[in-house]
DNA sequence: CTTAATCTACGATTTTTTTCGTATAATATT
DNA sequence: AATATTATACGAAAAAAATCGTAGATTAAG
């Protein structure tokens, strides 16, 4: 009941979600310059995307002036929890843990990064302590 | 020139790699009976799914025998490096950082596993120290 | 030996995602 | 006002990925 339908974003529709994120809402002439920042995307190309995107309820559009001006309707964080459960899945066998030891080990982390890693974790241990274990219904 | 190519497999492609790394050389029917236990597949799907990845070289194949037995050709982390990295680009913006707080925020961890994440975080700080902080070139 | 069962090869179709061209309307420029 | 610029709509093609059917070969069963 509280979230709402969420389509998976493609490749592509989440490049364009990321740059609605990042700058706000914007026109189909910003989004399409950002992208073109990275790659090489026709103007009609960004637009037609944007525009199935507003079909799949993925972004909302102010059409009161002549240009549109697009905004995210999903928010970032549950998009990308959305995303991530999908890859640990597929990627990872389900083993969350194997995904970040991976994404810890494998790139430098700063003193700071590492610190604020350790806080979170005393975080989920005081819950740990706090919430009993539950009824652990695994799906 | 230390890794080889190695093509970014696609979902489809993934799951059958998840069945090889966890089970050994396969015959396709084994892939295609392990595969059907989540959805639905034809028997051929998968076939012609293990030729394709043949010629990718992401398997590779024993042929000696009727049934041919299938393997996998890429190793598990260094493919799953692969994807986490362009995963964290695509949906993450980037930053591993967050990817990390959202795998650990967004679910159960167990105790066992939160010891295990620090022992590694100590790991990483033992050779931050060690290892002089070089450039470092946050981008 | 004949028939049934099991495999591989492979073309071709379907589905999904991405890209683009063109028509047309609105706005800006000279 | 005429022309150039910038927008949107939308069909449709191109590209990528997944699925399937059928032919022919090999092995197993009867």
């Amino acid at each position: 009941m509280s979230k709402s339908f969420l389509p998976k974003p493609t490749e592509s529709e989440l490049e364009i979600l990321q740059v609605l994120w990042q700058h706000g809402p914007s026109t189909v002439r910003f989004v399409n310059d950002e992208l073109s920042r990275k790659r090489d995307v026709g103007y009609t190309t960004t637009l037609k995307l944007l525009q199935l995107m507003l079909d799949k309820n993925l972004v909302l559009r102010d059409d009161d002036s002549k240009t549109h001006v697009y905004r995210a309707a999903v928010r970032e964080e549950e998009t990308q929890g959305l995303l991530l459960d999908k890859f640990v899945e597929s990627a990872f066998g389900g083993s969350a843990m194997k995904l970040v030891m991976q994404a810890l080990g494998n790139r430098r982390t700063s003193r700071e990064e590492l610190a604020q890693i350790r806080r979170l974790l005393n975080d989920i241990e005081i819950q740990n302590d706090t919430t009993p274990p539950s009824t652990d219904d695994a799906q």
